[in-house]
DNA sequence: GTATACTCCGGTTCTCCACTGGGGTTTGCA
DNA sequence: TGCAAACCCCAGTGGAGAACCGGAGTATAC
């Protein structure tokens, strides 16, 4: 029930390189790592699952880096986590015994979920830009 | 992101217990455990940590057992999962870097676990134990 | 006073998360 | 052409928690 680290140095990443995707400029994973300070080995590997769920794009080779594959609102959040959580195949039939009971308590935890994933993905990268700078224009507000 | 088996079969139990809340009779792990097939050494230890948390009562010796704390209307699903998981002491400061993209992402996963648990505070055992009766009715029909 | 239940404590196996390391391969640039 | 800067792939490790199992103790009804 809570944000595991995995999602939330992806959702940091992609923040990182949301200001950049204009510009076509990409940005490399040290960078990224020491700005949001983030282990650079395992930050690479979680571009490298983004990369694959069509996320990101990268660019191999001296000046290379990543950089987003398509606009930051085109992005929701919910894209970023179900990547790199892996939660689509829920198709394993390993699941405990199908009593009335067990169905009952799976329906209400489909209700959960969905409301979860609704939250999730009624933002996108570009909503989460934007909350940011409002919450630093505050933040110079209040140091003024 | 998904129901973990404790939290089933907790849920599983307390349905059980449901029923027998208004005559006073206690029932037993083993019956529990064998009617909803739950390994009963394990679904001890889950009583066990409904009990501290103030949702059942145990009565020991012979003709013992276990019996809800209160009327099933009176528990909510959240009550339920929130004890087992016990995700109540979010106090622990060991969390990431407090940067203002941090800031912003946990301020969106708050968002998240108040839709989540929404769903959950709305329900009750009551309500399970009518939606599976219901579901039984259908499933009745049907066979007709 | 004995069988029947719960109670407490510990250990075990397994999986996953978070992270580290060691190789590669591709590319820009001098 | 050489070489360094970047990504790429695979493998392993340490710790934590999930899901159990087992045994010794304790309260209670009959």
């Amino acid at each position: 029930m809570d944000l595991s680290s995995k999602s939330e140095y992806a959702l940091l990443a992609l923040l990182e390189l949301s200001p950049h995707y204009p510009s076509g400029e990409p940005l490399q994973i040290r960078q990224i790592a020491s700005q949001q300070n983030i282990p650079d080995r395992y930050l690479e590997q979680l571009l490298a699952t983004l990369r694959r769920g069509g996320l990101v794009k990268s660019q191999r080779g001296a000046r290379g880096g990543y950089l987003l594959a398509r606009d930051p609102w085109k992005i929701t959040l919910y894209d970023v986590v179900s990547c790199i959580e892996g939660f689509e195949p829920r198709a394993d039939p390993a699941q405990v015994a199908d009593t009335p009971e067990a169905r009952v308590i799976q329906g209400v935890w489909g209700e959960v979920r969905q409301a979860a994933e609704g939250v999730l993905q009624k933002y996108t990268l570009q909503d989460l830009v934007e909350k940011r700078n409002a919450q630093q224009q505050v933040d110079i507000m209040y140091y003024i």
